[in-house]
DNA sequence: CTCACTTTTGAAATATTATTGCGTACAGGG
DNA sequence: CCCTGTACGCAATAATATTTCAAAAGTGAG
């Protein structure tokens, strides 16, 4: 994928839609300083090109009664290649399971996970992740409340950055 | 909010926006078994309650020159509310920092950070973070690749859940 | 500087969607 | 059994998305 460059229109696009991905195409249009028809061309680009990788609702987890949030730290006892693969593969098929991200460092994995409530949670955590096979150590963190949960990439740095080399 | 309940229909509505927040009205509504006037009210109903607090295009942060990301556990020296606020707001201000959850246990912060570069990180890590007020302790663990990622909420599981109490 | 050649744009026309306005069906309470 | 509140879906209308195409803008060679 070298050598795809994006211009500021295409910036302020992505920037727009990751602020409210259902805006209309119209409104983004206007906002990004263009018309309709070149605004939707760009859109599709950004999708086909894998700047956009899709569009998500953000629907309040809480609501849904999922009550609980937990990070856990883990360390496998091998990290040959295979093993890494197969702990995340097993994190694939884990629901509770939202984010799985592999670490440098003591801790060879960190895994952000929800729950109804602590008693899923603890079952989850004995039953399948402490068990599962090549899981050294476990150190979970309950979360009490989320300061900030940004979607994504932070526009304003990308700018700066650009200017400074202009 | 206690009193409000979800219908099939509005979970299924739930479940497909999370999957895809730009699908037609149209799609959603065939998809889910009902006409669009009703399906359309059923969404916005969702929105004005919460449940739905957002849509957001999912942008690829690598592609647009985000190589790095970081978790930092950070410990603070004072836990007083005011002193977690504090923190919590200077975070607000930090681009890089994406997310930033309070955690119980000896870490009382983790930040789910991104930046061009690691140089980038160390500048932010030792002019803004480490040297915040009231920081005690920052532990970085860089990501090497995420495995997973899923976006919000685990409806298979809630289905599960739901169905067992019936 | 000018002539192709290439790319991107935007006005206009058309196709789809979103949204509104009712009349109807169904559920619970009196 | 009637009344009332709620949710549906058809039909009409408004707004958007998408296609078409000719013109404008940018590129590079001569």
């Amino acid at each position: 994928m070298p050598g795809v460059k994006l211009d500021p229109i295409d910036r302020k696009i992505l920037a727009e839609l990751q602020a409210d991905g259902r805006m209309t195409n119209v409104e983004l249009a206007s906002r990004v300083g263009i018309s309709a028809p070149p605004c939707l061309r760009r859109v599709r680009t950004l999708e086909e090109q894998g700047f956009i990788k899709g569009y998500h609702a953000a629907v309040d987890a809480r609501s849904l009664g999922f009550e609980v949030q937990v990070f856990a730290m883990v360390g496998l006892q091998s990290q040959a290649e295979a093993d890494l693969v197969a702990f995340e593969n097993l994190c694939k098929g884990w629901s509770l399971v939202r984010e799985c991200h592999m670490l440098n460092g003591e801790v060879d994995f960190v895994l952000k996970c929800v729950a109804p409530d602590l008693s899923t949670f603890q079952r989850f955590l004995t039953e399948s992740l402490t068990s599962a096979p090549n899981v050294a150590s476990v150190k979970t963190s309950l979360v009490i409340r989320d300061a900030k949960d940004a979607p994504g990439v932070p526009f304003d740095i990308l700018e700066e950055r650009l200017a400074q080399k202009a």
